[in-house]
DNA sequence: CGTGATGGATAGTAGCAGTATCCATTAATG
DNA sequence: CATTAATGGATACTGCTACTATCCATCACG
């Protein structure tokens, strides 16, 4: 298969095509002579992958660059994979509550973890979007909001083990990192645009009109 | 208060406020002389919502202004209030699946809807989203986790309408547009940053070292 | 043998979210 | 009251991201 072909069962124009070699997300094609190259299917899943990592998990290039690195080094630990995976959806935040409303949030939230009897390293993407994030809405007095903590993490807690469970049993090892970035990411959106159904049919019973 | 207060109280920098001034994300301040304005708590408040949204939602100017907009309306109905936040998190997608894909997924997203009894317009923006997700995840081969929607959906449902019921009850009607809109976008934030503590806990249990 | 596609390199673009600069005033301070 | 600093308002500039466009020497194919 040529680039035009690529291009076409891809649905990815050439020039893109062309950027995602250079930045190196998708691996050359082999050389079959200097000026031709022939690509296959691992190409036509990369392409795939990369896309949806980029439209439906709104993925910075450069952060699908790094996990699918993670994916193609097989010295990494699953666990560390994870790890690229949460780091690319959470984007790096200057702390911007301020000192004492952190301080209230952090305690809340260490408190929750410990009620919950998680295991999370203190430097954990997402713990600091979650403090931050409390602290916000405390500011914007919608203490309501934090009081749901709970039950956000009841909830969250249980399909998160069915999900991790169904991974590890229906995936064959050399795919299960896949699995798992595909589903941290894209799981995302699942969740996110079904909230969003769900809010939006029981606003339409209550409110419509 | 003064320009430079605000900035310090807000901690956001004066020409990013002069700025959203001039995208009328906040209100002019009110003319004491030509060339001096006095800002209230009115400003401190809605600079906290816009930095809120922007930088813990993630959601583009261009949308915040849209939803402040709304917000600022009083014609509008709370449903179309959300349908606003709805929109404003919601990237528009062009459809990228195949079309055989793509119908695929549309009749299970909608047996989806009608098992769960949802109500929803056939252009919520969050379909798109849902049905081009899904047709990625089984091009992708994870076919696992689209099984995974009626669990998803069964917990998202119950969580969703006690933040509705607790909104409703908990806030004053002149402020339930507000909170309605901060409970869907930070209330996203809250939910993908405990999930992803979640699976960090899960996931160092099982495959760490 | 001529037309069109290809790989590779380099340059250009559009959109977003601010920053920077300037200026004619006005406020604050000594 | 004179000087210094801050302000509102307008306009211009910047850095970043994710592509597009152009060019060219080389191939493939009819």
């Amino acid at each position: 298969m040529r680039i035009a072909e690529l291009s076409r069962q891809s649905g990815v124009p050439v020039p893109t095509i062309k950027y995602y070699l250079r930045e190196a997300l998708l691996p050359p094609g082999e050389l079959t002579s200097p000026n031709q190259a022939s690509y296959g299917e691992v190409h036509l899943r990369r392409l795939r992958l990369i896309r949806a990592l980029v439209d439906l998990g709104q993925v910075p290039i450069a952060r699908v660059k790094e996990i699918l690195e993670g994916l193609d080094s097989d010295s990494m630990t699953l666990h560390e994979q994870i790890g690229r995976a949460h780091r690319a959806i959470t984007p790096t935040r200057t702390p911007t509550a301020t000192t004492d409303a952190r301080t209230a949030a952090t305690q809340q939230v260490n408190d929750l973890i410990a009620r919950r009897d998680w295991t999370v390293e203190p430097d954990a993407p997402a713990l600091t979007t979650l403090i931050e994030t409390v602290a916000a809405l405390r500011s914007l007095d919608q203490d309501h909001l934090v009081a749901f903590l709970d039950s956000y993490a009841d909830a969250i807690e249980k399909f998160t083990a069915l999900e991790v469970a169904a991974v590890t049993e229906r995936t064959s090892p050399d795919q299960i990192a896949e699995s798992v970035v595909i589903g941290t990411i894209l799981g995302e959106t699942l969740i996110s645009s079904l909230r969003l159904l769900a809010q939006e049919s029981i606003s339409a019973a209550r409110w419509r009109g």
